[in-house]
DNA sequence: CTAGGGTTAG
């Protein structure tokens, strides 16, 4: 499905705009909804007039609040608040705390609000016993906690995975007689969520229909709506969103961006344009969120040029893409070897201010470590701890699986040893990236040392890695073990996937077993794992090198009447036995012609 | 002026 034609027509049929090139008429579409977001833009200015002075960085905030701080008499205490609130909208979160510490002894008494600023910078710095102490200071300032000061608390404890804490403050909270409002719920559902706990959350939510003291409103419902479409069942969620309609409940900008992710992961373009078409129809208009995410999902699917004009799009409408944006845009060049392309977005976040990070280095590295351009990465590396920036597991598994990929597995291991001396902690990807190098580049010995690490680390070892070491027994020669390997993977509450047999059948047939192959190939079936594309690539592939012609030709029959095709390597065997005249030239026509 | 929801990397 070519998603942006798809898109852009949608738009010219919707608006009956003939005689333009369909990308413009969208644009023009979308020009055409500027009006009445600038007319929103305007009443907000109207509003910010007694609003306080915005701050873009840190340092003008401290300026302000020290000059505060030394104003007899000083400013109202509202005026403190104001800035410490838009510090912590910056997550200067220590900076925060350290303003506090210095209104007392400037003679500003605190309010209730200043120590909910507070006891919030806590819970996000992850220091919930200071938050907690905080609480001290309520009582010696003569206030009561409220439901605010409990709902943060309840928020950092659940965030630190502490929840009979913060099933604590909640009883703490109902015994001072303060009822939980839409927040404490909205709180306990988004924990749900992050666990993966939809039942929960959906339990939650009659839970709050039932409790008479407050209704669900459109942030829970689009938590859960966004858990579900993040799960991928975007079915469900759709229930869930016809549900928040039917009882008055709007929807926003965010609950369409998380249905649109929902149906772009999906690769259901359709109803995303579908989706769009009716947000805008409710006046309701995508932001920098739901552009960056069509960004992204373009970028995915190789779209690099379409994914060029809605980022044109966008800045068209006023939206400024962000950091997130391009560095959507930069994996799209790098997914596409493009990296020139990449760098020049790279440079371009630079110019724009909105400052480079880990992770866009991050993308950079991976991009030019995929394409074999190790030494690249290796610069860029080095570029990126210059400014001060920690590179982090996924740069080192990046980094690592580039070295691994051009032979260079001793440089690998070198940085293995490096991310542990600067305290990055190795992770399960870590280790497959590493055992994987060792294994394809024929250290089998080294790798199995670094399995029984592993076991030793007590980490979950999972079917990846148990697939990396099976290949390695199959490439070192060793289909016995491998075969034994395998035949254990049950007893360690392991089940081997399509992947796994693949392996196998592939090293059965190096190991001249082909009809053990066989066998695997149609136990596999058995077992209600379907075979795949590669799967059949590999055992016919496996048939024509031993001669068995024949049945090579009927596997063929039998993987083209399940819908799979012939893969350029196997496309590669077939012309080169046609050309010692060993197939018969009718099998090119069916396998030259996937369905 | 304080508390809950949506975007990017291995």
């Amino acid at each position: 499905m070519k998603m942006i034609t798809a898109f852009t027509y949608s738009y010219c049929n919707n608006n009956r705009i003939k005689g333009m090139p369909c990308l413009q008429s969208s644009l023009v579409f979308f020009a055409s909804s500027l009006h009445s977001q600038a007319s929103i833009i305007r009443n907000t200015q109207t509003k910010t007039m007694r609003d306080p002075p915005k701050f873009s960085n840190l340092e003008d905030a401290l300026i302000l609040f020290n000059s505060m701080l030394r104003m007899r008499p000083p400013p109202s205490i509202v005026r403190f608040n104001q800035i410490l609130g838009q510090i912590v909208k910056l997550k200067h979160y220590s900076a925060a705390v350290n303003l506090y510490t210095q209104m007392g002894p400037s003679g500003i008494v605190p309010s209730y609000c200043t120590l909910n600023i507070v006891i919030n910078c806590f819970c996000h710095l992850n220091q919930m016993g200071l938050g907690l102490s905080l609480l001290g200071n309520f009582f010696k300032c003569g206030y009561e906690p409220d439901v605010t000061t409990f709902n943060t608390l309840m928020k950092g404890f659940l965030l630190e995975n502490r929840d009979a804490e913060a099933a604590e403050v909640f009883s703490k909270m109902m015994e001072q007689g303060c009822m939980p409002n839409e927040i404490t719920f909205g709180t306990l559902i988004k924990s749900c969520c992050m666990k993966g706990n939809n039942r929960a959350a959906i339990q939650l939510l009659r839970k709050m229909e039932q409790s008479g003291h407050c209704k669900p409103d459109v942030v829970v419902y689009s938590t859960i709506i966004d858990s579900l479409c993040k799960d991928t069942l975007v079915a469900n969620a759709l229930n869930l969103f016809s549900e928040m309609i039917s009882k008055d409940i709007a929807p926003d900008v965010i609950t369409y961006t998380s249905l649109i992710h929902g149906v772009c992961k999906l690769g259901q373009w359709k109803e995303a344009t579908r989706l769009l078409r009716e947000m805008v129809g409710k006046n309701i208009f995508p932001d920098v969120f739901t552009f960056s995410i069509l960004v992204d999902t373009l970028c995915k699917e190789g779209k690099v040029v379409e994914a060029e004009s809605v980022v044109e799009m966008m800045t068209q409408r006023g939206i400024e893409p962000n950091a997130v944006t391009y560095n959507s845009l930069m994996d799209g060049y790098c997914l596409r070897g493009e990296m020139d392309k990449a760098e020049k977005v790279f440079d371009l976040i630079i110019r724009k201010g909105s400052g480079i990070d880990a992770q866009s280095y991050n993308i950079l590295i991976n991009g030019y470590c995929k394409h074999k351009r190790i030494n690249k990465a290796k610069r860029l590396f080095h570029e990126m701890s210059d400014k001060g920036l920690v590179p982090n597991t996924i740069t080192y598994n990046s980094l690592m699986d580039g070295f691994c990929k051009v032979g260079r597995i001793q440089d690998a291991q070198k940085l293995f040893s490096k991310m542990q001396a600067c305290g990055q902690l190795p992770d399960i990807q870590t280790y497959a990236v590493l055992l994987d190098g060792l294994c394809k580049n024929q250290q089998l010995s080294t790798a199995i040392e670094l399995f029984r690490e592993m076991e030793c680390r007590k980490l979950n070892l999972n079917m990846v890695i148990y697939n990396i070491l099976i290949e390695g027994l199959c490439i070192a020669g060793k289909v016995e073990s491998a075969i034994d390997l395998f035949c254990r993977l049950s007893s360690k509450g392991l089940q081997s996937n399509v992947r796994t047999h693949n392996i196998m059948i592939n090293g059965l047939c190096k190991g001249g077993l082909i009809s053990e192959a066989e066998k695997l190939l149609r136990e596999m079936q058995d077992k209600g794992c379907s075979p795949d594309d590669w799967t059949y690539n590999t055992i016919i592939r496996g048939f024509f090198n031993s001669s068995e012609t024949l049945r090579a030709v009927e596997l063929v029959h039998e993987m083209v009447e399940r819908g799979f095709s012939a893969d350029a390597s196997t496309m590669e065997l077939v012309i080169d036995l046609l050309s010692k005249e060993k197939v018969d030239p009718a099998l090119l026509a069916l396998i030259d012609k996937p369905l």
